[in-house]
DNA sequence: TATTGTTATACTCTATAACTATA
DNA sequence: TATAGTTATAGAGTATAACAATA
């Protein structure tokens, strides 16, 4: 009965590797990814809410949270610090007081216009050395191994 | 020409399925990783630093910042905290004391035999429900997607 | 009472660069 | 001069819980 495991024994688990190569691919991805964010002056969560805004007519609050998967409190200081830079701003719908729709300014959608383009020939460089059928395949094992921890 | 490209028909490339389902993946593990991290008292990084140093004698700071993917100057922080918490303490070689070795202490040894094997078979339980093919099948998707961005 | 979002608190991690001590 | 690690600086993100305003 294997109830107990010993740290060495714990250690030579087959799923390790899996585990491990996860770790650097999403790592690896973030690297490169983010070197280019970095340019534009945006963190990463800043430069993800600005891309979940762009092409909408904005989003609540708890709507951009989910979406960008931070909690509420961290996206408020997100907004705050987008919104210092002009990039964004909050309006309060008539109808629903409580909420907040955060909308590009129309700085933040020029910066959109002209980052997202830009980032996907940064990212569409790499992934073209990718066969349609590799993308596909590599999806479906992430989608796989996401439907494990579900 | 496609040196261009407008913000609709970039967010319609064939490869942003597969970042999200990198990036959705990764966090859904790590939401359940972490989930049982936190209730060993200890952060991620340092649970992680904790299970590197388990079953050696040792190493460096500059070691363990490359094993851990942090920076050095981040490290320093981390051992610190760990260092008062009494689980590892910091030995000066004799033959170069620029060098300090990180050892677990025996409190963090007896804390690192306990929460390994634990959090290892944490992890079985799911990795349980994928077959030894599909395994090594994701394993192969993964390391080919980090290929493009080495 | 429930919901939306802010605020308060406190900490961890991050990067960068200057610095100390040793080699 | 080069290397190992710390420190200083400054900021960003994190969780949690209490809070105000609105529904």
């Amino acid at each position: 009965m294997n109830v107990e495991l010993d740290s060495k024994t714990a250690a030579k688990q087959p799923f390790y590797p899996t585990v491990r190569e996860l770790a650097t691919t999403y790592q690896t991805f973030c690297a490169y990814d983010e070197a280019h964010i970095r340019e534009t002056g945006l963190t990463p969560p800043q430069f993800d809410v600005i891309c979940t805004l762009g092409n909408t007519s904005g989003m609540f609050m708890n709507q951009l949270a989910e979406k960008t998967l931070v909690t509420k409190g961290t996206l408020t200081g997100i907004v705050d610090r987008l919104e210092q830079k002009g990039l964004v701003r909050r309006e309060v719908p008539p109808e629903n007081r409580r909420c907040f729709l955060i909308v590009l300014t129309p700085e933040g959608e020029q910066l959109f216009e002209q980052i997202f383009p830009q980032h996907t020939l940064y990212l569409k460089e790499r992934f073209d050395r990718l066969s349609p059928s590799e993308l596909k395949e590599i999806q479906t094992a992430l989608s796989r191994l996401k439907s494990i921890f579900q």
